[in-house]
DNA sequence: AATCCCATGTAATCTGTTACATGATTGC
DNA sequence: GCAATCATGTAACAGATTACATGGGATT
């Protein structure tokens, strides 16, 4: 239930058409939550339908038309009980450590070169958030509220990088080339 | 595509019946992959109509009697070829960065209180794999390539709740009780 | 008129979730 | 016999992914 509420706090903090949210699913809200044009344009059916947003008035709101959407004072109120309410952490369901799981079970075989690309794109990664700090929130500014969570939004995806980068690295660490097979 | 392959490394750990892996998800390979009975019962079907695993032969298969499968060597050579292949890392996806990006535009209203509740929920957790890991990988245990594998995976579990304990003692601190709202 | 890009969608499929149904076994 | 529990499933739906379809405007 969190994609409409993605849309939502995206559309307050600018109102967009379709493509002009989807470009901005490609970074900003999406290093959070990521989602496809499908997915958005389905979801802004609903949120209209809904009475949530609606569409800026334009000449004709045929197919291929640009259709500008903003937020509507339901909209506002759904986001901020949405902030309030009790959602329970989702158990960690990550395919990098089942598959490390699995080599465990029938040998690492290659793992080691997936490894490595991994790191090359978490490290990427850090970097582009990194940059991001930098530009946005450059060290001894005074910030308000606003500024502040959302720094600390970005700080998460630094750590969560940071973590991936130290825990690959770990991993490679004990692991040579190939491996031999543990007991079949 | 994942669930089958965790069946397929929890049955090549120890054949099962599907009730046996539902309990098994709910711990050991489900501390990285969660998964519900109808989603494993459905899998299974797949999974020996496919030639991965089968029954074991027992007197006769009706409902609500006990079946147990076993992995054939399809199936191993099928979860050896996913360890392998080339998948990449998901971007993040987490409800709780999503609402605090969207407490930034509605402001926080009743945040602090659920995010001091996430973090006794990780606490627990992580104390639930300390405890696993004084277990079953105590210091100084000299242990063999598949111990190691699966210290590696137990390791990341202890490292990422690690990582949200701190963010989120982190956004509490920058977070009184009743912040004001910033721009409508 | 052909091609490319902007823009909005539809359809099919797969994965995951929630609620419910059915049969077998065991203890009382 | 009845209730509880073990065990295996069905059905309906929600959410996400992938592939494809349609149309407008600009360029060449």
């Amino acid at each position: 239930m969190s994609l409409p509420h993605a849309i939502l706090t995206a559309l307050l903090e600018k109102p967009s058409s379709g493509l002009a949210l989807t470009r901005r699913f490609d970074k900003s809200i999406g290093y959070f939550w990521s989602a496809t044009h499908q997915q958005i344009y389905r979801e802004l059916g609903k949120l209209e339908e809904g009475g949530l947003i609606r569409a800026l008035p334009s000449p004709q709101p045929t197919r291929g038309q640009k259709k500008e959407y903003e937020v509507l004072p339901a909209g506002r109120a759904e986001l901020a009980a949405w902030v309030d309410r009790a959602e329970d952490p989702k158990p960690i369901r990550d395919p990098l450590l089942l598959r490390m799981r699995a080599a465990a079970v029938v040998g690492p075989g290659g793992l080691g070169v997936e490894l490595s690309r991994h790191l090359a794109l978490h490290q990427a990664q850090l970097k582009e958030y990194e940059e991001i700090e930098e530009r946005d929130f450059p060290a001894g500014a005074r910030d308000g509220a606003q500024d502040r969570l959302r720094h600390l939004v970005l700080r998460g995806g630094i750590e969560l990088e940071t973590f991936w980068i130290g825990w690959i690295e770990e991993a490679l660490a004990g692991m040579p080339e190939a491996d031999s097979e543990p007991g079949a």
